[in-house]
DNA sequence: GTTGAAAAGTGAACTCG
DNA sequence: CGAGTTCACTTTTCAAC
């Protein structure tokens, strides 16, 4: 992981799609030089993948929360993790510092759909209470 | 935007690099027709683009926190996130309920750099004081 | 880094409801 | 006409050197 790696990572990270010969211009290689980095930081697990960034709006998800999830007792991380996948709504998750056990990140087509995915992260075992923060508007979004 | 279309945009969130034969075979289109459906909507905004999927660990960057901004008086959301954006290290901003004006989503190589982040966040103007939770282990992520 | 065969991208002409 | 297809032609990929 050098200098041209992250300048590799940074071409992709800006437009997914490159081509190879697009790359290497922009970092000073041949295209099958570029290929070859970009193969090496897939394998390492550096790029885990290319995805499409895509406006929730445009498919009708228009209502975002972050949830603050109480269990009850000791809960193992990985437990935690098993559970809050099984719903779909919830895009992220992680375990956090202060009186909350884990931080969620959720969007759903409208307020009223939120609503009945996070009664389901509320009927999740091990699961105590909930404490949500709507999201009025997105300012912007780097990732 | 039709059921086509949501197979199309799921299948490029799986992979963002799939050439348009595979998207077609998977939603039952030649390659051609596949492609002009996927120009339609990169078009349409329902696709802003594409992008790499980066482990930030493998960056170096391992650590995180989501970080709660109260402002001074009364500020207009675009006054905001022009403030915010300043930040490189924060990687989201948005509006929310509650007492706490915005809620920012914040990347740092370690916890001295996430510290230094934050410090800058509250000298931005308008900004009056923060509140910080420290992500401790992501469980997921499906974004 | 260079080369060349195989694969993918892309525009045009054409067909169907 | 909008949306699909096939076909020709260019560009990109990718393995061998």
């Amino acid at each position: 992981m050098d200098i041209i790696d992250q300048r590799v990572i940074g071409c992709l990270l800006s437009d997914g799609r490159a081509t190879y010969a697009q790359i290497g211009d922009q970092v000073g290689l041949s295209a099958p030089a570029a290929k070859r980095r970009v193969d090496r930081l897939r394998a390492s697990g550096a790029i885990r993948g290319f995805t499409a960034v895509v406006d929730p709006a445009a498919l009708g998800w228009t209502a975002e929360a972050y949830v603050e999830v109480y269990c009850r007792g000791t809960v193992a991380p990985h437990e935690l993790r098993q559970s809050l996948e099984q719903v779909p709504e919830v895009v992220g998750a992680c375990t956090v510092t202060g009186s909350a056990d884990a931080l969620l990140h959720m969007l759903a087509k409208d307020n009223r759909h939120l609503e009945a995915a996070i009664e389901r992260v509320r009927d999740e075992p091990n699961v105590d209470h909930t404490e949500s923060v709507i999201v009025l508007s997105r300012l912007f979004d780097r990732r």
